[in-house]
DNA sequence: AAGTGATGACTACAACTGTAGGAGGTATAA
DNA sequence: TTATACCTCCTACAGTTGTAGTCATCACTT
C-alpha cells in the first residue's frame, strides 16, 4: 500500500507527536497545510480504515496514532521509487542524489565508510 | 506534477519504443500489466490532456510519443521522494540504499570516485 | 441556565483513476 | 466483396482523494 504525500503527512505529524487528540494535530498540521479541522478528521478515518492509523475511542476527546513506524514506511518507499523510477538500479539512483544535493563533509565520511564495509 | 505509478509504466514503454503507435505499445505494455487495448488508449489520451504526451494525428494510426525525458521526470521524483520521505536529508537517504540494496564492486568504485570530487 | 467552543459522526461533491465496452471507420485477407 | 482485425472516439461506472459543511454533544464560562 502506497502512501499518498498527503497521508505522509500526516504520519510525520503522528510520529512527532507520538500519537495525539485531534485538536493538538489540527494545530501541529495547520502552519505547514492550512487544512481544516474536518479535512485533518477525514484523513485519520480514513487512514483508520486502511489500518495506517489506530483511533483510541475509549477516551474523549479520541487520540490519534499512527500503526506503522517510519522506518518501515521508509523502506517500503524506497523500493517503490527504485523500481519504479530507475528500473532497480540501485548505483545509479545513488549517484544522481550524490550528484544533486549537497553532502556534509561529515556525511562523506560515513557514506565512504559504509561503502568500505561492503568490500568485505 | 507527479506521475503515478501507471504514467510511469506508459512513459517507460514510450521512452523505450521512442514513440510508437497503439497496437505496439499494448503489445509492449501487456506481458508487464495485462492491460487491455482501450485502457491503454485511455491512458495516453488522459495523459495528452496533462501535456505528458503527444498524439501525432496527422498519421494513421496515430503515432504517440512522450512530451517530457526520463532525466528531468527522474529529477522531479527524486526531489519529491527526498522531501516527503526523508525531510530532505540526501545523507540519510543513500545511506538506507547502501545499506539495503547491493551494489557491485565496479558501481563502489564510481560512488567513491564522486564522493572524492566533492572533497574540493 | 444559557452561550461558547471543541468533538466526533455523517454527508457531500467534484476531480481524478482504473478499467473497460461499444460504435463506426478502414484496410486487408480470402 | 464480405469477414477480420485494427483503429479512434465516446461513454460508463465504481473507487479514491481533496476538501469541507452540518449536526448533535459535551464541557466550560459567565
Amino acid at each position: 500500500m502506497n502512501l499518498s504525500e498527503r497521508e505522509w503527512i500526516v504520519l510525520d505529524a503522528l510520529w512527532k507527536t507520538n500519537g495525539a487528540e485531534l485538536g493538538v494535530l489540527v494545530h501541529e498540521l495547520y502552519p505547514q497545510t492550512g487544512w481544516n479541522r474536518n479535512t485533518v478528521h477525514t484523513y485519520l478515518t480514513r487512514m483508520e480504515a486502511k489500518g495506517l492509523v489506530c483511533i483510541h475511542k475509549d477516551v474523549t476527546p479520541h487520540i490519534y496514532c499512527a500503526m506503522i513506524d517510519r522506518e518501515s514506511c521508509q523502506q517500503k518507499e524506497r523500493q517503490s521509487f527504485l523500481n519504479r523510477v530507475y528500473h532497480g538500479s540501485a548505483g545509479e539512483l545513488i549517484a544522481a542524489f550524490l550528484k544533486e544535493e549537497p553532502i556534509s563533509q561529515e556525511e562523506r565520511e560515513k557514506l565512504r565508510k559504509l561503502l568500505d564495509d561492503m568490500e568485505v
